[in-house]
DNA sequence: GTGGTCACG
DNA sequence: ACGTACGTGACCACG
């Protein structure tokens, strides 16, 4: 096949693609127009022209040769635009991806080099630019695809092209250009020639040097202009003109184009949110050449056996597959149709074989009772591929891949996902995420006892509550106003009874929710009523009637997520057992229904501020990395220092005070939010927090450096490596870049907490493996264990070990654990 | 299905 | 001037 270079002048592309599309973004506060244009211009032409070869040629620096001749060459230009420059590392990466090669070189413009490169190769060559200034590099081989107005007008610019605009060859549009100057350049040309004379000047002398040689017989004041001007005609000559002979090492084995693209390619698009670019790109090679075999069950077993690594699909069929492009599938016995394999004996036969397992949700598999050796679980390697998002259901993954549903395309996201993660070091945290779903599975099999009875008589007690509430607030109101509608309540104290009111909710209306309303207690007596009710309404219906509705032989069994939260927690559903009331009387009655079998306590072990810990860990700060080795009080001490007094002079208010704003760091705390929380005025949280720098100097240097990581990278780091995407970092919007911010210094401390206690989680199952005692829960920093009373000091001293020593810090972790018959009933 | 509210770490 | 604490899930009303 005969060459065709396609090169590409970048920087003038990205120019007239984000001109075209100024304001374009994802949603996330990335800005995408510019990439998104230049793309299409790419496969546009990729498609039109069938190039042999692309090369994607950028400008390296602002200040080039040009600038020793002319030090105000370019002077003019207005600094890119932030929402422009930020498109030009994520052009790069995709070009990267789509193995094409990408040209700079400093002191260069990227039209000289595009200029040396179609010179040096003499092959048919079409230059990709917005610039009119290419035009001079047009020959017989050379042709341009010009932008000329946005980027769907692409005009080809060759040698007829240039006649007709009146140039008789290039040499002459590069005079022109010196007569005439270039005002974008600031190329100054010869002050008094426009377009027009310089034209006519070229149409009777044919050249510059032919306009110099007569320059004395051309007349009045033009001719005395043109004889002033020959310096700066020939100096804009030289800036005018492309150098061909940049010193640059590409051959043309480096250009070539390979359609075998990168394995990341789609997962960045997508995370970028160009669904029309990744249509365009088709990664339908996998859907496309996916052979379906029907198997038997003999067959299919011989697949197992000759398997090392197997992915496998479940629907109203069975399939696997050794590749990702062949899938053999399996009849499974439906109601209605007697012939086919038994699901349970297929996938025993699968689970059985000695290939590692490729599927999606592992857990589900564990729970239903099968033994699965090797593994490697699909939904949780998107999520850290997904950079944390929330996976909702396998469809969604197959959708981010841009992959048909089944067994082939599970193989084709196992190999981009292994990859992907090695190369972003995020192995150690998959493997955590692998090794903790069969002990997940084996806590959500094990359940809690709950004691029925007790949850009868809650629902007595707090129904009658609720109906006295009710008749209490009717009797008060004289009206029947259902306490569970916000808007009723709203129309209630604000327009009814004309209570001040205070801010508004999302939707416009005004808020009623407990903050308000505590405000508004002393107003009128319906106000602590509509609290009241609330608060029991929400205990009746939450703890009492839905966790009755979740027991299963006297125990509730929830399902922990692994791949739900942002930061790398776990999620508890069906029930949530992470959020049983602990504060208050109430929560000790609801708790109290939580009970530990004949024989054994229920044991909770809570690590001690683990976030804050971890704080000092990354931070080094020396003096809360003392405080913890002397196990000091850490918010009497913050208190202490943030507030000048002596540490035994704190009073509980100051240590209240400083307890927030320890919080508030971990949470990337602003003045307001803390000043809020509080209840102190913006100014004095203000104070608080600038103390608490002041105090802990490296604490600030920290989470400066977590925000510039994230916005360097677009993503935070955990512990154990796991990224979570922090894209809107760079927003120009305050607010949202704000709130970027705090993610980026919550999540590394969040994050690495849960995977500490993962960690813990894991070992600790293993040391229980002959114990009758049994790990039930897990609450973020807190385990729940059913444990044997003949077991009980030796599994506590266990449990305590692992979780403090884990891992090693510089500063200790401390455990404190408590214990009873019941949730509700520990005495320690 | 969404928004408001409130339970937890 | 901007308009906030970080991370979740369940329940209710309402469209």
């Amino acid at each position: 096949m005969k060459n065709k270079i396609i090169l590409l002048d970048s920087n003038s592309l990205m120019h007239r693609a984000y001109h075209a599309l100024p304001g374009l973004n994802n949603g996330k506060g990335q800005f995408t127009g510019a990439v998104y244009g230049f793309l299409n211009i790419l496969f546009k032409l990729i498609e039109q022209e069938q190039p042999t070869h692309i090369a994607a040629v950028f400008d390296a620096s602002k200040k080039t040769f040009r600038n020793a001749i002319f030090p105000d060459y370019k002077g003019n230009r207005k600094p890119t635009d932030p929402e422009l420059a930020m498109q030009f590392e994520p052009i790069k990466k995709i070009l990267k991806m789509l193995n094409i090669l990408t040209v700079e070189l400093e002191g260069y413009e990227a039209d000289d080099i595009v200029g040396t490169l179609a010179k040096k190769f003499d092959e048919p060559t079409v230059i990709v630019t917005g610039d009119r200034d290419s035009f001079q590099l047009v020959n017989d081989t050379t042709t341009i695809m010009w932008t000329k107005v946005g980027i769907s007008n692409v005009e080809r610019v060759d040698l007829n092209y240039l006649h007709e605009l009146g140039f008789e060859s290039t040499e002459q549009f590069i005079d022109y250009k010196a007569l005439r100057g270039d005002a974008s350049d600031n190329i100054p040309g010869i002050k008094g020639v426009g377009e027009k004379t310089a034209i006519d000047l070229l149409h009777k002398f044919k050249s510059l040097d032919g306009v110099f040689e007569n320059a004395e017989s051309i007349s009045g004041k033009i001719g005395e202009k043109i004889r002033e001007g020959k310096a700066d005609a020939y100096m804009s000559k030289k800036l005018a003109t492309i150098d061909t002979n940049v010193p640059i090492d590409v051959k043309i084995d480096d250009m070539k184009i390979n359609d075998n693209y990168s394995p990341q390619l789609a997962e960045y698009l997508s995370q970028l949110q160009m669904t029309t670019i990744l249509k365009k790109l088709n990664f339908e090679s996998v859907r496309k050449e996916i052979k379906i075999v029907d198997v038997e069950f003999n067959e299919f077993k011989n697949i197992l056996k000759r398997a090392n690594e197997l992915s496998m699909f479940v629907s109203d069929n069975i399939s696997v597959s050794t590749d990702s492009e062949t899938e053999y599938r399996l009849a499974i016995k439906q109601e209605l149709f007697s012939d086919g394999a038994d699901l349970a004996e297929a996938l025993n036969a699968v689970f059985a074989s000695d290939a590692r397992v490729i599927l999606y949700d592992a857990k589900k598999y564990f729970v239903e009772g099968y033994k699965l050796v090797n593994f490697f679980d699909v939904m949780i390697s998107s999520h850290l591929v997904f950079g944390s998002e929330p996976i909702k259901n396998v469809q969604q993954v197959f959708e981010r891949e841009n992959l048909n549903a089944g067994s082939a395309a599970l193989f084709e996201i196992y190999k981009r996902h292994e990859k992907l993660i090695a190369d972003r070091n995020e192995n150690e945290a998959l493997d955590v995420e692998f090794k903790l779903v069969s002990v997940l599975a084996k806590m959500q099999k094990r359940g809690v006892g709950v004691d029925v009875s007790v949850l009868n008589n809650l629902e007595n007690y707090y129904s009658k509550i609720l109906n006295e509430i009710s008749k209490e607030i009717e009797s008060i109101t004289g009206s029947g106003v259902n306490v569970a509608s916000p808007k009723q309540t709203a129309t209630l104290l604000f327009e009814t009874l004309n209570l001040p009111h205070g801010k508004k909710n999302k939707s416009g209306s005004y808020s009623v929710d407990e903050e308000t309303l505590t405000e508004l207690a002393d107003y009128h007596p319906v106000v602590p009523l509509i609290l009241q009710y609330r608060k029991t309404a929400k205990l009746l219906s939450t703890y009492v009637t839905g966790m009755k509705t979740a027991v299963k032989s006297g125990r509730v069994h929830t399902e922990f997520n692994q791949t739900v939260t942002t930061t790398g927690r776990l999620s508890s559903t069906n029930p949530n057992l992470q959020n049983i009331p602990v504060r208050g009387e109430d929560s000790k009655k609801i708790k109290s229904a939580f009970v530990a079998k004949n024989g054994y306590v229920l044991l909770s072990c809570d690590y001690s501020q683990i976030e804050l810990r971890l704080l000092a860990h990354f931070s080094g700060e020396e003096k809360l990395i003392k405080a913890y080795e002397q196990g000091a009080d850490i918010h009497s001490e913050t208190a202490s220092m943030i507030f000048g007094v002596p540490i035994n002079e704190v009073t509980s208010a100051q240590r209240k005070e400083a307890k927030a704003v320890n919080f508030g760091v971990v949470y990337g705390m602003s003045d307001f939010g803390l000043a809020r929380d509080v209840g102190i005025s913006v100014k004095k949280a203000k104070d608080y927090i600038e103390n608490y720098y002041k105090t802990y100097p490296k604490v600030k240097e920290y989470l400066t450096n977590s925000i510039e990581f994230a916005r360097k990278n677009g993503y935070s780091v955990t512990y154990l490596g796991r990224r979570r995407n922090i894209d809107g970092i760079n927003s120009p919007k305050f607010s949202e870049r704000s709130q970027n911010e705090r993610f980026a210094m919550n999540t590394p401390l969040q994050g690495s907490a849960a995977e500490i206690v993962k960690l813990a989680m894991i070992e600790i199952e293993k040391a229980l493996e002959n114990k009758k005692s049994e790990m039930l829960i897990q609450i973020h920093d807190e385990l729940i264990f059913e444990v044997a009373k003949d077991e009980f000091d030796e599994v506590l001293k266990t449990v305590k070990d692992v979780m403090e020593n884990v891992v090693k810090l510089q500063v200790p972790l401390t455990v404190d654990a408590e214990w009873g018959d019941s949730w509700g009933g520990f005495n320690d």
